[in-house]
DNA sequence: AAGTGGTCTAGACCACTTG
DNA sequence: AAGTGGTCTAGACCACTTG
């Protein structure tokens, strides 16, 4: 079987949500109408929209209809994953702006973090990542030189600091520690926040082979933003 | 409709399996085989099939058949952990408070989170656990009645509703949701805390092969409380 | 009463693995 | 060649929601 088309289906609900066509909240053709537009049975497009409801996408109701899912965002607790593609396959758009590209001395904090002295010279990134022109993540990362050489002559707008990291020193290890903090004030206007929001910030060491790579300060709005995880015994 | 037919094969493999019946890597009969079985169509059969699969419960080859999956050794960065060992791990006191204990009808976010009827009845408690006097975590706990009907019965002063739980119906899943929030009024007393502090909440529903066991809301203050995880590649 | 999603049937053809 | 799971059809009846 060449494509599956309730696979074609689900490509077809995804794009038509990036592009704006329908909104959070939108209804969705009912079952009957999907299978006539696609030609296919109700089973088939039924599948499709099946599909989607357990990743999150749509949401369903008997005897209301099927809508498209609010937009809070979910990473998962377990998995390291680069977030353009999260907001991707959300059926969303991502964007990003660069703040800071540059190196500069290790304050002490980070020098313990990339275990590397302070005052020596690290490399230094702070991005803004949004999801549907909201920003969804604030990411400040400190690069070990010695193991990423060539981070900054990268362009952070085509590719994630996370994607690039992978090819150049494939992750071995990461420790993390999630805490909810109240933004600083910097942070708020960043964040577009309104007084009063809390913020889930993860701190992130990864290892390669080599040695600590990078620590990474990412912060996102406690209200547009959860990790979810799913364990099995 | 009283009891879907594939929810009721799901259950007919989840009792073979958990009563030895069929082992880690057994072969399951086919699809077709379980369909004649049931006295059922294939696509009912396939439905539980399928989800056990999802669930991580089976594993299916094309071309070969459908087995029981292997012991799933996750070392996780989001182990489970009993709060009471955690804190005198820490070399640390423990205490607990217990606010409520009691039986309610199930509000419709409860009933879907437990996969039981609206209003039908649930257990609830309602502890503040403490670590040196100092309140860590506020918890909320509903509970099905159907998979732990002792639940009431229990002193949760000298065993926490975790404890209890994992012996009157032994874990096979978790979700969580973790959150950024900021505390209500009655919960920044309860958790003694001062103004703008932002707590981490976490959302949990726990299985066990008989289905939802507990759903659990617990709240943290974000500046005595993380999460820490270690994975590797 | 009409429309929605939820479950189910009794078939069909396909891709894949094994004897 | 025979058996397995993967996809799909064209129907059916049901429970739920709204006008």
């Amino acid at each position: 079987m060449a494509r599956a088309k309730f696979s074609e289906i689900k490509q077809h609900i995804l794009n038509a949500i990036e592009d704006g066509s329908w909104a959070s909240g939108s209804k969705l053709p009912s079952e009957n109408q999907l299978a006539e537009e696609f030609c296919c049975s109700r089973m088939t497009a039924r599948r499709a929209v099946t599909e989607l409801t357990e990743q999150g996408v749509l949401e369903r109701s008997q005897g209301l209809g099927t809508f498209v899912a609010g937009v809070n965002a979910q990473s998962s607790m377990l998995v390291i994953r680069n977030i353009a593609d999260e907001i991707r396959e959300r059926g969303h758009e991502y964007s990003v702006r660069q703040i800071v590209l540059r190196k500069e001395p290790a304050l002490p904090e980070v020098a313990a973090a990339l275990e590397i002295e302070t005052g020596s010279e690290v490399y230094y990134s702070m991005l803004i990542h949004f999801e549907q022109q909201k920003p969804l993540q604030l990411e400040y990362r400190y690069i070990n030189p010695k193991i990423a050489p060539n981070y900054l002559q990268q362009d952070f707008l085509t590719i994630t600091p996370h994607e690039y990291l992978s090819q150049a020193a494939p992750l071995t290890e990461a420790h993390h520690k999630v805490q909810a903090i109240i933004a600083n004030d910097v942070q708020k206007q960043q964040l577009k926040l309104e007084d009063q929001t809390a913020c889930l910030q993860i701190l992130r060491r990864t290892w390669s082979r080599k040695g600590v790579v990078s620590f990474a300060r990412l912060v996102h709005p406690g209200n547009r933003f959860h990790l979810g995880g799913h364990l099995t015994f």
